[in-house]
DNA sequence: ATAGGGTTAG
């Protein structure tokens, strides 16, 4: 090409890598590195960055630190591409770091720097701290009115449960685009403040603010929160007015927000109108009649698919072929099907499919059997693992395991009352008061804070703790009579509120 | 010419 008056001018390489990088087309940008190298391109600080910012977002993220090393100069844009690049790597402690090289240097960061940065503290543990600090400088450079920052920051905060400051940060800003929008109602749905994200979507609608496909799947995820059939369908209207039925994360959202909210055939529908169904829809449905207690329609559905090999079944479609079982009690066919994951698909199975098959052997009673589970499986039983087995103790009253598991559960988060309650209500099942007793004295010395919603009654000089809300407060008669069946060491649900009780004598 | 947010199954 060389000496042509086609040579493809640097401008338009430009475009072309970041669109490369767009549509992660690696074969294309690759050689056009390659021509970048022969035509003595490199040091084009323009083209260079491009270049990090192609294979940062390819996932090729040594590579585009590798560009970035041989680059004499660097620019706002080759550093943010970078720390972009770590950010969707999911390696948001580099991303940080980098952002702090940057601060040692001449080249100051700008608004999409800071977009950048703190979107990486989502997700990163202990990040929080950085994200207010990241606040801080927001501020004081001016770039809180810029919308990219300010969303980014309310997806922080509300990723780390600080909704409060988000909703303050969402209010402060006065010129609110979708953006910001969708932010706050996704972060209040992540929250589960479900009905407040559906109170925005509505004030959104009111400013004539065009809700996006984000936005009506982060809805039809409070929808399916609310079990709300009713907005649930106003806003699948929505969806079809918008024509956004072909999306796969709107189609999979409806399926989610129909089966939630009880009505499985309408999942089914949208499923059947779907064009192109793929991996997740298809789970999506698999998993809702695992939901429904219809156990049996989902193993069918399964098995059809797998026949007319319509899907080749991943790591979580066999998640919800387990989910079905375990909700059916299919113990057999659950063991089945977790062989099959290894020896039809070649699949080793993760922690999530164990936790599964270990749940699935507990809640029949076979507790030994899922206990060796949890020693054979090549992965530490985590927090999830121990609890159900937990409550499997609890169900059969097997006081051995669930001393066991309860000490497990207290060792991994010290200051969550919730293990402590369960072992005590399996000791109060087999008559050990002392034991109880012995419970109740841990909880006080170790000063742990008894869960929201909790409270201790006093009657005949015993203690009893009851899981009390708005509601049961106002009913706590019932509460009383139904102690009587508390006292004899067999909790029998009446309601909820005696189901979640326990005695500390 | 190059860089910025968020979404799917448990």
């Amino acid at each position: 090409m060389n000496g042509s008056s086609e040579k493809p001018i640097k401008y338009v390489l430009c475009t072309v890598l970041s669109s490369c990088a767009k549509t992660l087309n690696w074969h294309l940008g690759i050689q056009i590195h390659a021509y970048m190298i022969r035509s003595g391109y490199e040091d084009n600080l323009f083209l260079s960055s491009a270049l990090v910012d192609f294979y940062a977002k390819c996932f090729a993220i040594l590579d585009a630190r590798k560009v970035f090393s041989g680059m004499k100069i660097h620019d706002q844009v080759s550093w943010t591409s970078l720390i972009t690049g770590f950010s969707i790597n999911r390696q948001g402690r580099d991303a940080f770091l980098l952002f702090k090289e940057m601060l040692g240097t001449q080249v100051t960061p700008n608004c999409f720097t800071f977009a950048s940065v703190i979107s990486a503290c989502v997700g990163q543990n202990g990040a929080l701290e950085h994200c207010s600090t990241l606040h801080a400088h927001v501020i004081k450079r001016g770039y809180d009115t810029n919308n990219f920052v300010v969303s980014s920051l309310i997806d922080c905060y509300a990723n780390w449960g600080q909704i409060d400051d988000a909703v303050l940060l969402f209010y402060e800003t006065s010129e609110k685009d979708t953006v910001v929008y969708n932010s706050m109602i996704s972060g209040y749905s992540q929250n589960l403040y479900s009905e407040d994200a559906l109170k925005l979507f509505v004030e959104m609608r009111k400013k004539n603010l065009s809700p996006t496909d984000h936005t009506l799947c982060t809805i039809l995820n409070a929808c399916s929160s609310l079990a709300v059939l009713l907005q649930g369908r106003q806003m699948h209207s929505l969806v079809i007015k918008m024509g956004s039925e072909r999306n796969v994360f709107v189609a999979s959202a409806l399926i989610d927000m129909y089966s939630k909210g009880g009505n499985i055939d309408e999942a089914q529908c949208v499923l059947d109108q779907t064009s192109k169904k793929n991996n997740v829809l298809w789970t999506s449905m698999i998993m809702g009649y695992a939901h429904c207690g219809r156990g049996s329609e989902a193993l069918e559905l399964f098995d059809c698919l797998l026949t007319k090999q319509e899907v080749i079944p991943d790591h979580i479609c066999f998640t919800a072929v387990l989910t079905a079982c375990n909700h059916a009690g299919f113990l057999d066919k659950g063991v089945e099907y977790f062989n099959k994951m290894t020896t039809y698909y070649g699949l080793s199975p993760d922690i999530d499919q164990y936790a599964c098959l270990i749940d699935l052997y507990a809640r029949n009673g076979n507790l030994s059997k899922a206990r060796n589970l949890m020693e054979e499986m090549p992965y530490v039983p985590n927090y999830v693992i121990w609890s159900s087995f937990l409550s499997s103790c609890k169900i059969y009253g097997d006081v051995k395991l669930g001393r066991e598991a309860a000490d497990q559960l207290i060792k991994m988060e010290p200051c969550n009352a919730a293990p402590y309650l369960t072992l005590a209500h399996i000791y109060a099942k087999d008559g050990l008061w002392n034991e109880v007793a012995e419970v109740r004295r841990l909880i006080q010395r170790k000063r742990i804070r008894k869960p929201a919603g909790w409270s201790w009654v006093e009657v005949d000089k015993k203690f009893h703790i009851f899981a009390v809300d708005d509601v049961t407060h106002q009913r706590s008669n019932e509460i009383y009579a139904g102690l009587e069946k508390i006292y004899s060491g067999i909790i029998e649900a009446s309601s909820y509120v005696v189901e979640d009780s326990i005695i500390l004598a």
